[in-house]
DNA sequence: TTGAAAGCGCTAACAT
DNA sequence: ATGTTAGCGCTTTCAA
């Protein structure tokens, strides 16, 4: 009655208080049920709009055993792929009526792990989509995912790992290297190196696209010994470096094929110090086609993802295995696309000579 | 006692039950309360791990009041700037222990406005962290913010928007334009083209980047009439067709500043398919120093916000703002920096000379 | 220091 | 078609 109650929050009984009915009859207007005379559906909107009734989702969610919630665990949102991936989801998410929780693993394993399993227990989320470079196959295997998948749903995205008792998305990494690399054969290039994954023991998905890298090669006719230069990390800087030292080194390349994005434009980077012209002297492709890389000086050729169809999917798993509960480990391929541009075709240099 | 029971979870009462104990003191420990003998905590912590116990946060948060979630609105994830602001808050998040959900508006004042009203009332998350382009102070005026925002504690993060009555933390864009577009002046350019903001009723925070653009100019005694390019959006593509179309006009420019680190982006990639150089010819400086932009060719200088203080002030208000209710509203300014890179000083293009 | 019991706000059996 | 009621799993007064 007082203006100024501090805030106390209106209940779906308080609703049912004003309109004279029951509880029962407040929520089955509140979730459109049928069966509600047209009469007290009025009714009770009415004490709804006139109370600004809003109902606690929280509580509904403590009683349904849903939350409308996702989460989404990316290694670095800083990364432009994992951004654009995150920003597909919520959209594809958004749709559907559910909403992102993101978080960071890093790119680290144990983290991952970490994270996987407390997201099982969390109660807050329906289910987890993971998009993971790190975890490998052996990380997998270590944990006790068949025992977490069952109460928690959860999708990888981005790699295969055969290993893995849990769904997956992503496209076919190996032959999309294969076509990327087949495509700087084409180009006339014969001393091609790809470039990324870290020097130790190297990620899954860096594995599939240096076996696609390597098979394309070996159909070339061409060696594959030494071909493969590893990085620290995925980050532009390391592959500057790296670049900068192959270059430098005692038979330098005449095409790179970097397994992200954000590998070619630092090696672009470092060609440009160096003086080299793209392609003239060397031509380069990336991996994943993010935003930037058609305006990068030259164009980046590089591999798109169906970003839109891994999101997608990606939902759809989810949603499916929170109803049907023994489905077996699903495997979604969706397509992928090379895309042309400058630094590979030399459209663009050519305009300069 | 079986093995494959259909996943009943573990409950706080199944552990008080099964440590012969009261739900009270098993909650005790599991929340550390002092006040417990060393013998009860052990004993229960035993059953817990037996019983392999994991809180039910949903529940907990339901009887608290409180989630530890907080919602991030931004316009667009896949714009670099957004994705690293998102990068930096999940980040500041989690060590706080919080986790951050994160929704996309499109940079629609209308959309942001029904996320904001939706947030309020959703009981989800404990604040909301609000990036925003397209509320000018215009539209805040026009919403019931005063009672929301006792509600649910909102920081606007990125913009000034003077007659907000919410909390926000940012940069003086004012003072940070005024910064780049004299540094532009002092490298000897005098026909020098601001670009940004959509041609219509203007973004606020474009309008600020603007008027620290126009004072510079102004103290430099240049003129500002029609020296400012709005764009239909902030996408690279619509900075490239506008440049594009400048250049070819009666009086090209011989510098470009930008009101985001995209636009420059779009802008560099028209300038080399125009053939004109880059800083000879013309001068590029961008806004926000996303991370690809020191790998541009050439390096674009920008203005770096600190990120980080963003991210960590905005969260600081959001919880002072859950405990002390009543507090006015604050403005929170950091630092920026100008970065300098080759885009305007010419270091790594006299190389090529 | 620990136990008993009352809810947080909602939904869904069960009853009418 | 609507009312009654028992929880979802947890925290937290109030007692002891």
């Amino acid at each position: 009655m007082n203006d100024r109650t501090p805030a106390k929050a209106v209940t779906l009984r308080d609703v049912a208080a004003h309109a004279g009915v029951s509880p029962r009859t407040v929520s089955n207007v509140v979730n459109g049920f049928a069966h509600v005379s047209p009469a007290m559906r009025t009714k009770v909107q009415a004490s709804i709009e006139a109370l600004r009734y809003r109902p606690n989702l929280l509580a509904r969610s403590l009683r349904q055993g849903r939350t409308g919630h996702i989460l989404l665990l990316v290694p670095d949102l800083t990364v432009a792929y994992f951004a654009e991936l995150a920003h597909e989801v919520v959209e594809r998410a958004g749709e559907l009526g559910t909403t992102v929780m993101v978080d960071e693993t890093g790119g680290d394993a144990g983290r991952e792990r970490a994270m996987l399993d407390d997201a099982a227990e969390s109660s807050w989320v329906d289910g987890v989509l993971l998009s993971s470079l790190g975890l490998g196959s052996t990380d997998l295997d270590g944990m006790d995912l068949a025992g977490m998948s069952t109460r928690m749903p959860v999708v990888l995205l981005g790699e295969r790992t055969a290993s893995s008792s849990l769904d997956h998305v992503g496209i076919d990494n190996v032959a999309a290297a294969h076509a990327a690399t087949t495509h700087l054969i084409e180009c006339g290039r014969t001393r091609v190196v790809a470039l990324g994954g870290n020097g130790g023991p190297i990620d899954a998905t860096s594995q599939l696209r240096l076996d696609g890298f390597n098979r394309a090669m070996t159909a070339a006719g061409l060696p594959v010994a030494g071909r493969h230069v590893g990085t620290p990390d995925y980050s532009r800087e390391s592959a500057r470096a790296v670049v900068t030292d192959l270059m430098d080194g005692p038979e330098p390349p005449d095409a790179l094929f970097c397994f992200s994005d954000d590998l070619a434009c630092g090696a672009l980077r470092a060609l440009y110090d160096l003086g080299i012209r793209v392609p003239t002297d060397v031509a380069v492709a990336g991996f994943d086609d993010a935003g930037v890389s058609a305006y990068l000086t030259p164009g980046l050729t590089s591999i798109r993802q169906d970003r839109t169809a891994i999101a997608r999917s990606a939902l759809e798993m989810l949603y499916e295995r929170k109803s049907g509960h023994e489905l077996p480990p699903r495997d979604v391929t969706v397509s992928y696309e090379l895309v042309v541009r400058e630094s590979t075709n030399g459209a663009a240099v050519t305009r300069r000579s």
